[in-house]
RNA sequence: GUCCCCAUCGUCUAGCGGUCUAGGACGUCGCCCUUUCAAGGCGGCAACACGGGUUCGAUUCCCGUUGGGGACGCCA
């Protein structure tokens, strides 16, 4: 038989990163099982389900190449289904009306707890006869779960599990408004969709035991599941708003590539050897639910900007290019996209930009003085340098080097500066500071001589000249 | 409060009884390379939480302690 995978967010906000990574390990999983991931929308709270949620998931996934087989199925449409399980689940006598109020339940917590046991629902309806209901109240249902006994899970990341059904109250699975909740519709949902292996987050560890008790009820096959811990911010706890980006749509604004993020995420809490590299292909082919780990990890900002550069490094320019657009301001990205000359200009300077820029943003940033038009803008540190007498002398003899010079790529350049500088006795770094100032407005960039291949003899000029000259 | 899970450098991890004076990566520190900054190369600092067992032998197995985390909704 195929296994079958899924992965089943609730639209009530963005992609999380926890989340990301179950649907991530799913989609190895299924992969590399030559099995199916299907996704499917836990949009039964109506109050919080939002369409924009929706589409960031859709989105989310998409950017990150976890693509899933089928239609996403939206589990508020299939309530009717859900309803008809649960009246099955009435006729055979596995499910009860339930009259309390939510101050009586609120009432039984509180007895619970100050006996020491778990907060739970006493079961006062359970074998209570409906005539003695009061009036106009809307029952719930519940399942009759089996009140003595163990439930057992043998999971696959956690090994096995057992809980006493002591533990567990009978669970709600139709609201009084009728609707299903959560832990029926995941029960009927997964059945019905053939999932084999249930592969989600640790937080739904506690549930697995009632959901298997709902299996039990139907005389359903129970999947198999695997709770893959949780991951933690810095600080250890849980994923949250104050530990900053918690959605994928934010790194993706911060400019990390989505290679680097399924390969970040991966290595959080599973590891092949000493692999840190691990491109998709081989995450497919090496994943395996036994290496999973069984303690939550930190994530760690750091070691992902590290990797994103790498990727960066290793990305094809043209799609470098491409994708700094949106990260560029809107009169630079339209010259971009506009004119061949500029972009002509970044083919060529990619290449050292890339090599020191942790984010597409930053890569963005490093790239403007390729399509800035002169004069560029200057700090006053800058403007100092290049206002001082020896300065503009270098310009100005620099200038007229290499007005003569024609053998225009970096190498010959190289040498080409290096002869000038010793000719003038001062040190190819005191040239090539100015020059560096004068051609990129900053102190800090890639090579001068790639910058001069970059920008042609034209430009290059342009900019040397202007500055030679320049009166601040 | 009740139940469950976890525990190797600061962080991510390798290790599945002897190969461990514990390996890799990020970060950090130093050196080299060098037109700046990166990258790269070389090297340093840095961990088996604690206490009991089991065993000829425990980082590895068992039990406790401590510490951390998660779950206890007519949310998912």
């Amino acid at each position: 038989m195929s296994i079958v995978t899924r992965f089943a967010p609730s639209p009530t906000g963005f992609l999380h990163i926890g989340g990301t990574r179950t649907a991530l390990f799913n989609w190895l999983f299924a992969k590399n099982m030559g099995g199916k991931f299907l996704l499917r929308i836990e949009d039964t709270d109506r109050e919080r389900s939002t369409q924009e949620a929706v589409n960031a998931i859709f989105s989310g996934l998409r950017w990150l190449g976890l693509d899933w087989d089928g239609e996403a199925v939206f589990q508020f449409s299939r309530a009717p289904k859900h309803r008809e399980v649960v009246n099955e689940l009435l006729e055979n006598g596995n499910a009860y009306y339930c009259y309390c109020s939510q101050e009586e339940l609120a009432a039984m917590r509180d007895q619970a707890k100050a006996a020491g046991l778990a907060p739970r629902y006493n079961g006062y309806w359970r074998d209570r006869d409906s005539k003695q209901a009061p009036a106009g109240v809307k029952p719930v249902v519940r399942l009759k779960a089996p009140t003595e006994g163990k439930t057992v899970l043998e999971d696959l990341v956690q090994g096995t599990v057992v809980t006493c059904n002591t533990q567990l109250d009978d669970m709600i699975l139709l609201r009084s408004d009728g609707t299903p909740t959560y832990m029926l519709s995941v029960v009927v949902d997964d059945h019905d969709m053939n999932v084999t292996h249930v592969i989600r987050g640790d937080d739904h560890l506690t549930n697995t035991f009632r959901q298997i008790q709902i299996y039990q009820a139907l005389g359903w096959q129970i999947p198999k599941f695997g709770h893959i811990p949780l991951i933690h911010g810095p600080d250890g706890a849980k994923m949250s708003k104050r530990h900053g980006a918690v959605g994928v749509e934010a790194y993706k604004a911060l400019g990390i590539l989505p290679q680097t993020l399924c390969n970040y995420l991966l290595r959080l809490g599973w590891a092949h050897g000493d692999d840190e590299i691990i491109p998709t292909e081989k995450a497919v082919e090496w994943f395996n639910i036994e290496g999973i780990g069984r303690s939550p990890s930190r994530f760690d900002m750091n070691k992902l900007l590290n990797l994103n550069s790498h990727y960066l490094r290793q990305a094809e320019n043209d799609k470098l290019i491409d994708s700094i657009a949106e990260f560029l301001p809107n009169n630079l990205s339209a010259k971009l996209s506009d004119s061949a000359d500029y972009r002509q200009r970044l083919v060529i300077g990619i290449n050292g930009l890339k090599q020191r820029a942790k984010t597409l943003a930053e890569l963005a940033t490093g790239a403007q003085f390729y399509l800035l038009d002169a004069p560029l803008p200057m700090n006053d540190k800058i403007k100092l340098l290049l206002s001082e007498r020896e300065s503009r002398e270098i310009l100005k003899k620099l200038t007229e080097a290499l007005k003569v010079f024609n053998e225009w790529n970096e190498a010959s350049l190289h040498i080409l500066v290096k002869d000038f500088s010793n000719g003038l006795g001062i040190g190819l770094g005191n040239v090539a500071k100015v020059a560096r100032a004068a051609l990129t407005g900053s102190e800090i960039s890639p090579s001068i001589f790639e910058i001069m291949q970059a920008l042609g003899k034209q430009e290059t000029l342009n900019r040397l000249k202007r500055c030679g000259q320049l009166v601040f």
